[in-house]
DNA sequence: AACCACACCAACCGCCTTTAA
DNA sequence: GTTAAAGGCGGTTGGTGTGGT
């Protein structure tokens, strides 16, 4: 039979098998794996359903051997990481799962991704991390917690994988011995006297207020050098948090003025001893210009908003307001700035903080000052 | 030189979320 | 609406290098 014709058959009787047949996770053949109210059925079929997966794998250039293939494992070799290399400066990231056949590799997709990430990508940074860096992970560990990958969003170049890394073994150690726990960012002490209490009197409530941590924050995004502002009754909960952020849209783009937003409000709760995270219980009620959603099964909004600015250029308006249930001592906060997004570059740099007023119509200007 | 302990870090594993069929 | 695959993330493991005994 000439093998067009073979071919023919093949996906013909491939067609009608469809429901039995499902592809392999790795390499993308085709095994038997009937779905499950057909397998009954299956079970009559399993000798020419053999035949037919030899013949298909075959015909789609996939010797069924690949199948007893075992996976590769364990570090990379120069090979390998030379032909994933030229592969996705080649064909570009796609599919990682089809990664592997394409680029003639005995890995799993998820290898692959991983490699490419963490260590072939052309725009990673390598070398020691900078004082800089060092000071700025803990900052944001001390907010996002191990949130690893969206603390590597704000040092670029960096892979969650590298800072996950040097926190373990460099950044815990270095705090104990500064008295801090990494965990809390609080003196040991504390943590240790909080512990004693609860062995001691474990129904009672903790009549000691909570000590304030010795070691000031290394970022701070709320300067003793401004006023923060009440802006609400202490006891009249009804925030808001309305930006107006003039958002220079990139498609590429690391930030999210949503985000960002969020990670400042965050911490600014952690700088004044006070641990609400905003979770899957805010919301947002309203936005005009852009499309806003987030996930609500996530504990952390600030992980989860996605904002899709179709207007490359456009401003755009926003609310956020906070499940009045969720916590009464949330209060409002109130955010206005009009500055254009790029200018906000790295976290530290962020300018705009929660109730906050410096004097002056925009914020940013003044801490340039 | 041999052994051991420790540190570092690349890579895996398992779980969860998102996306596509 | 359901299901499976793919993607993403954080925790963990295991190999390798290094320094001390």
């Amino acid at each position: 039979m000439h093998i067009n014709k073979l071919e023919q058959e093949v996906l013909h009787i491939y067609k009608t098998s469809l429901p039995f047949l499902n592809r392999h996770r790795s390499c993308s053949a085709v095994v038997l794996d009937p779905h499950p109210p057909l397998r009954r059925h299956a079970l009559t079929y399993v000798p020419i359903l053999t035949t037919l997966l030899a013949l298909l794998n075959l015909v789609m250039g996939r010797h069924p051997s690949c199948l007893k293939q075992k996976l590769k494992k364990g570090l990379w070799s120069p090979e390998e990481d030379e032909k994933l290399y030229n592969h996705i400066i080649r064909y570009g990231v796609g599919c990682w799962s089809t990664v592997p056949q394409q680029a003639g590799l005995q890995r799993c997709g998820k290898s692959c991704r991983l490699r490419w990430l963490n260590y072939l990508r052309p725009d990673l940074k390598r070398g020691t991390f900078s004082q800089e860096d060092e000071d700025l992970i803990i900052s944001l560990h001390q907010v996002l917690g191990n949130k690893w990958s969206q603390i590597a969003s704000h040092l670029q170049g960096r892979t969650d994988n590298e800072i996950k890394n040097f926190w373990n073994s460099t950044l815990k150690k270095k705090l104990r011995s500064q008295g801090i726990d990494p965990n809390t960012h609080r003196p040991l002490a504390d943590n240790n006297m909080e512990l004693l209490q609860k062995t001691q009197c474990p129904h009672t409530p903790n009549k000691l207020s909570p000590a304030p941590a010795t070691r000031p924050p290394l970022f701070d995004p709320f300067p003793s050098s401004h006023n923060i502002i009440q802006k609400t009754e202490p006891h009249c909960p009804d925030f808001i948090l309305t930006p107006d952020v003039e958002y220079d849209s990139t498609p590429n783009s690391n930030f999210a003025p949503y985000d960002i937003v969020l990670d400042v409000w965050n911490c600014y709760n952690n700088n004044n001893n006070n641990n609400t995270i905003i979770d899957s219980k805010s919301s947002i009620i309203s936005s005009n210009g852009d499309t806003l959603s987030n996930s609500s099964n996530r504990k952390s909004m600030s992980s989860s908003a996605q904002i899709c600015n179709h207007n490359n250029n456009s401003s755009f308006n926003w609310v956020v307001q906070q499940d009045n249930k969720l916590d009464s001592s949330l209060q409002n906060f109130h955010l206005e700035d009009t500055t254009s997004f790029e200018d906000y570059g790295a976290f530290p740099q962020i300018p705009f903080p929660v109730g906050f007023d410096c004097g002056f119509d925009d914020a940013y200007s003044c801490l340039d000052s």
